[in-house]
DNA sequence: AATGAATGAGAGTTCATTCAT
DNA sequence: AATGAATGAACTCTCATTCAT
């Protein structure tokens, strides 16, 4: 198999496999029997477990930001986002699991450090950027601090990635008050979970 | 020493590596040393690993809990109670690190999932209760949606538990506009980081 | 087991193996079946295989040292020496063996390498007193190069571990003719493989 | 490349990591590195890793042999070989260094144990040949058992091979000893280090 | 109540070797 | 003639757990 495909491939089990079980159960021999290779053959593309981890990284950050494009009119960007991304770590909980195991990983591994806050901080970048066009074109309450809205509504959404501590059901009401409280008109598309 | 002593400093021994090295890093042996017993000692109070972290569990819960008792006024309770577990957060870190591994532990482990979703519950019932007391007391903005309000305080303060993903500096503005949104007073003891 | 029996058992087994393997066929699992424990034992007692060979290290210098002691009338010692020492590579042809995989390994680790130089150092000091000795009293020839004749002897003796390049039939005839140059008469105890 | 050339470059190679790091560090895979060749490609010309040692075996031998020819008068030729080897180890150090590893090799490896031996023997019959010349042309002492002789002197030359335990520094005094010994004359071109 | 000694199971990693191309 | 990809077997080391004392 070719490299670049064989190497994904291992990645993607990994980051399977740390949303399932975590850090604490990732196995690299599981990894590669799971991606129907020898362990030797692992080692042969990822010298070290660690290699492999900064490849589930790199993995992880590049499907976050693959939907953080906007979407829509200024009016209804902002309140899009916040769907997409509900949208995104409800239909694929995954994501959001390697996410916040990353975070916590985060506070022992500057690497990872380094990677989720450049990730983090494009993400406020984008936001506040919407905000401030809808601002701006009267989509929003006039009286709105763009970055602290914009704080609110990252930490809001990224409350997403801790099970059970913020369940999905309830996260949708937080939402809509959300919407609500940035004065946003509801989008085209509606969205009954979003009100 | 007495049964309870020691049992009490090894869970927390177990807690304080929990805090600085995930589950991921936690070792019987290491927990035993640092309290400066045998590791066969270790096992005679806690007979396997589960029921240490099982103990540790509890000791998380009830420190959390104990700060959720409201103060103040039925005016500034609910920005109390934002600013409380703010400055938990940020004085304990230890304790939000916790919190955050045991709801990615919670996905795996039922037994953790039924604990954490009832102080969770709990913890949202009681900020929709001050959000009602207040609003019924004329505090607070009329249309507020009781419910969706308390959803949306509860996450944005767990969000908070995810080091790196979401900064303490930013979290300050993002409160800010959280108290602002309810229409809510400032406190009497007037706090620069919550406005 | 008493903890210093259990070592010096580990110890003993890893010299043997060692003997008769050399470092390259050095195997801890090994070490710990023929010692009759389990490989988690033997890391008990050895945090690190290196930490176990250091214990070899030790076990071989002092058991080489033991042979040191000077016997008889002092126009004996020497020829005395250089019989004991033939005598016990003979029959204990694991020590010369292990001596010389620590003079090789030596080059790569600077901590056997001193080690190695202290022992070496004794033994020539010890020659090259006992050869002063015996010139002092007359026993020996007189235009006899005290220094040089010490790093003689124990070039010579020192040869003999290793295998084959030097075999023990041949090396009697040499230290025969080694005892003439020096002048020395037969000990006491005949002895006709040193003449 | 050609065959042979090829071959010839991998036992280098190989020759050299032996001398570094011994056989405990002989690694397949660093020896087609450092020869610029895949690791499937060395194994297209020695096909176990054995093969390799047994080129290996076969360069050391023919290099050292390479410095057996006498050079001198029958006078010089004993003290000037002395000299030569003594030049030959401290200049090239590998050599001495495989020559030692391969000896010890030799106990558990006949194959080795054969060629060294042939080789050993050569030597052997190479310097009693010259000790045999120099006595009946009256240029060393007329009591000197030959055998022994030659004997001494192997043994004390290849001593030289085991580093630390025998310094070069130390084994110049016992070269010129052993030719003090040997009643050999100074040869023409004076050489301060063997006497 | 407490411990030193011991272990089974399994972790990540290494290495000589093979094979299709 | 040469290689990238792949592997089985083995290596050192770790860890929760047990047990006699």
């Amino acid at each position: 198999m070719p490299r670049q495909e064989r190497r994904q491939a291992l990645v993607e089990v990994a980051f399977r496999q740390i949303a399932e079980r975590g850090f604490e159960g990732l196995r690299t021999r599981d990894v590669a029997n799971e991606a129907g290779v020898n362990i030797a053959t692992l080692h042969y593309y990822f010298p070290t477990k660690e290699a492999l981890i900064r490849g589930v990284v790199e993995h992880a950050m590049q499907r976050f930001r693959s939907t953080l494009e906007p979407h829509g009119s200024s009016a209804d960007q902002v309140v899009n986002h916040m769907r997409a991304v509900r949208r995104l770590l409800g239909k694929e909980p995954e994501l959001g699991a390697v996410m916040a195991e990353l975070s916590l990983r985060a506070a022992r591994d500057p690497a990872i450090a380094a990677l989720l806050e450049e990730t983090n901080l494009a993400w406020h970048r984008m936001v506040s950027g919407l905000l401030r066009r809808a601002l701006r074109d009267g989509h929003l309450r006039e009286d709105l601090d763009v970055e602290a809205g914009a704080a609110l509504i990252v930490a809001t959404l990224s409350s997403m990635t801790l099970p059970v501590l913020n369940r999905t059901d309830r996260m949708d009401d937080a939402l809509g008050e959300l919407r609500r409280w940035l004065g946003a008109p509801l989008p085209a598309e509606p969205n009954q979970s979003l009100d």
